[in-house]
DNA sequence: GATGAATGAGTGTTCATTCAT
DNA sequence: TATGAATGAACACTCATTCAT
């Protein structure tokens, strides 16, 4: 249908020009579709962004809550978040750059659904590392550590590991190893 | 002078908004002067925001530059690389996030002077990271790594930290002490 | 429809005020449309420019062509190249004057649309009036003449016929006799 | 001194890219001499042109006076004319295109210099030519012809000259001689 | 005479959006 | 669903002009 072909150039453009260096007739037009019809099935270019944003974080989320599977190391749970992100940068490369590193601008809006979807997506991921961290020093899998600052460091560090990927800024293969191993050694007693 | 005016204007602006979302009028207007003024100084928006992307890579590249100084040890040299960017986030922090996170729609164009800053920028560090890491293996200060990754892994860790610290979603005290002693535990022996 | 409505005003204006001294405002709302229906019609200013000289050039090349039909004498053809451009100044005197008396400043640019098409009827009436002259004089019907410099000097004459009557310098009935009486004594023996 | 740099630019460049294709910053720069400058010397642009057509109409009637010396034959006199405007071209190109073609939208303006200026010219050289062919036709130097029409006619042949030569659309040797020829067969009994 | 800095008023152009069909 | 035609508001940018020095 001609409303995902919007959809699936909008994510595109978006993600690598900014929601304001992106156009409706840019969309249309590269979605082989006239603009008008982009506002018969959207409300208007936020709406569009929105709905992106919301379908995005959807699909995002569906994966996190899967992460609540049993495992038998802390760790290992640390490694499947990781692993998660990995994936999804390969499969959705666009989304997963709106997901996490979405429009500035947007983010001074403390009511857009942008910040509000960021802001739980951060939240939830910081309870999740929080309560692994927390377990695995407990249970002398890890060392010591401060467990606040450890969550807000590999918060930052996926993210700037998504910017990186979805930038192509390198295409290193083993990254993924290569991260695990060192928060492995940084961590695990 | 009221050049000096627009120029810190702009780089605010830009950083927060954005280069698209940014308007001149707007500019003119925070910077109290009028808009042909941006154009007595400069050649257009395009130039103006060149500037500052070349004002600021020039700041931060001589304090790159300043860290080939003596250290005792590789991880000293690592940890003086996580110290600089910690010191630029909080002097200068639109400058480093229009630097180390410049527009996503300017990277599209290979010559465009953003993107070959950030080339330049990359390679210094990823020159410098790739020495310190070689060293410390061979000497044994470090455990052994695969190099290249942990550049790359490194470089990506440090932008995240830099857009999470300019964009203030977190601003937890303490960060740069968990953030070096995390990389120190993984790769000091 | 609101698209000749922009033509006819742009062509009436681009002739009395030139080129520059034409705004897309003045246009819009002379031709009471909103200036955006220009940008939707046309590429650009420069573009309605080109297409009004195009058109022009169009409706004045095909009455050129009708011109090689059989008349009896050279004179006669002579006499109809003057009737043509008296008859194209009456029914069209924008268009003509923009034809033949077209922006200098775009005269500049040789691969201009203005300057390609005054050069091809420029050439044209050119080789109609050496080949009226050559045959005339060599069948006795002319009296001897340097032919190049005659034909650029009916060129002249021309332009110079249209320029006046365009900018309403005079009205003067029965110009159009005296000018061909002017020439019949000058050429016809 | 600088005021006649500024107006010999002026003139060239008005006379090639018309008066709102040029700009005083351009005129400044090809002068080069600064913008305030020009507001120095003169009240604005519109002054800056006004004084050049005047002094151009100026020089230019000065020679036109200067016709009125004792001939033997009343075509002698027309042939003067002539040759007054191809001296002219010659000397002067820019000036006199300015003084016989200036800006049709200046025309607009009954009150203009311009129009003022432009239409004493034209009533002097009517009046010169109508004396001229009337005496002569009255001599038997001439044959009958209407004198108004071909009054008019004239003028609009040097009107036509001088724009072709100007814009170079010809550059042919041997065209005085061939206008005079031309017209001399027509008029001269 | 001469200039660097500055501006009010506009210029061509684009944008997201709407309307009639 | 789908579109050709149309628009209000804004955009980057330029212009002739002025002012302080």
């Amino acid at each position: 249908m001609k409303k995902y072909d919007i959809i699936e150039t909008a994510t595109r453009l978006f993600a690598t020009q900014g929601f304001d260096g992106t156009t409706t007739l840019q969309i249309a037009r590269e979605a082989k579709v006239t603009e008008p019809l982009i506002y018969y099935h959207f409300e208007g270019k936020d709406d569009l962004f929105n709905h992106i944003i919301r379908n995005g974080f959807e699909a995002y989320f569906t994966r996190l809550e899967s992460l609540n599977q049993k495992t038998t190391t802390q760790f290992e749970k640390i490694e499947k978040l990781f692993t998660l992100h990995f994936d999804f940068i390969k499969e959705r490369p666009d989304e997963i750059y709106l997901v996490v590193s979405a429009c500035p601008a947007k983010l001074k809006d403390a009511k857009h659904v942008c910040t509000q979807k960021l802001d739980k997506q951060r939240k939830w991921i910081a309870s999740y590392l929080r309560k692994c961290i927390k377990e695995g020093i407990a249970s002398g899998e890890f060392k010591k550590m401060p467990v606040s600052e450890t969550v807000t460091m590999l918060l930052a560090f996926i993210s700037g590991i998504i910017r990186q990927r979805t930038l192509k800024l390198e295409s290193r293969r083993g990254m993924k190893k290569a991260v695990v191993e060192f928060c492995r050694r940084s961590m695990v007693r």
